[in-house]
DNA sequence: TTGGCCATGTAACTTGTTACATGATTAA
DNA sequence: TTAATCATGTAACAAGTTACATGGCCAA
């Protein structure tokens, strides 16, 4: 499979905060652009692959069973050409919000674990962003005010995560006092 | 292709709003589900091909070249299964994110731009969102309090892309100020 | 000596988009 | 009569995941 852009601006991006293998490459997508971003192995080798074909990365420290690549001067102006391409949005697809949408069928009760487990996840996202955060401000070097702007964009997200399962919450609570009224008023007519 | 467990549910959650076309169902689709939810005719053809073999919808109003479809009650029970399952949450890829991220190769002026029409396309959206919801909030059907609860959290969303935007662009304001400074006192020692 | 991590790579499969082909109906 | 919309469907392509295969190194 050719890889496609987005895969190859991910790895020339990483390779561009430093050298690393492939396996060094994923762990750093995973943890750094972990909440925004993901690749696979079978997306990164053949990546790699392609790319040192087309001189715009190279070997260094070849040590037998693995070698670090490093990113060239062709490497880098691809890099740049890449990340000035619009960004195509991809199609959203929140599994669930489908669920709940569809929660006349799911029942309010399903309903309410999928928000409050979301609602948890949230929690935890932010708590984990926060730390990381931290660390960003005091830091000095040059990537380091762009990478905590991607940062407080998952902190806010977590934070409207959080106030929104909150706030549906409530929807659903008026919703069960509501047909528990309608089932007390049905049992006064009989 | 066999179609996946995703896009049967959004078919048959959709039929069991109401029967329709496969024309229909891509319109509601986008329409109301739009910004969460995608699905092209490539993938609901097939799948009311296989869900109609397999009996969980069936045609109504077949009229030469078009025929709406309803949800029979194998499909609701199979409607039921499939919302019941586990929500299995993408990988997310965010391009502005990733482009921001390696924002040291864009450049800190693209990155503005970025943020800042990722901004205006939150601010449309809210607008939208909240048009919907007035209508939602006022509805009577069964339906509409999930409904809402979705447009609810499209609304968080885009508060959230607005406020985010407003701190990244506040970090990139400081960064230039540091650069200019750096310029100036450069000068001052030359 | 065994299990876990580092490391590389491939193949099969799933998922989804896009482009194309076709044709009826309807409004300007 | 011509363009837009409704309607259905397929084929080619693109993208990505998962499982598998392989093997070295290191610590308990």
């Amino acid at each position: 499979m050719a890889t496609s852009n987005h895969t190859q601006m991910a790895v020339l991006g990483g390779l561009s905060i430093a050298p690393m293998t492939g396996y060094a490459l994923r762990e750093e997508i995973r943890d750094t652009l972990g909440h925004f971003w993901a690749e696979s192995f079978g997306q990164i080798y053949p990546a790699l692959t392609e790319l040192e074909r087309a001189g715009m990365i190279e070997r260094v420290d070849v040590d037998g069973r693995s070698s670090k690549f490093r990113i060239t001067a062709e490497g880098t102006s691809r890099l740049r050409e890449l990340l000035a391409e619009p960004p195509q949005t991809a199609q959203p697809r929140d599994g669930i919000l489908l669920r709940v949408f569809f929660g006349r069928q799911l029942g309010v009760e399903a309903c309410r674990r999928l928000i409050l487990d979301s609602r948890a996840q949230a929690e935890e996202q932010s708590a984990e962003l926060n730390a990381i955060r931290e660390n960003l401000e005091t830091a000095a070097d040059e990537d380091s005010p762009f990478i905590l702007i991607t940062v407080l964009a998952g902190i806010h997200r977590a934070q409207a995560a959080i106030a929104w399962a909150d706030q549906a919450l409530s929807v659903l609570d008026g919703l069960a006092l509501r047909s528990e009224r309608q089932k007390s008023s049905t049992e006064e007519q009989s």
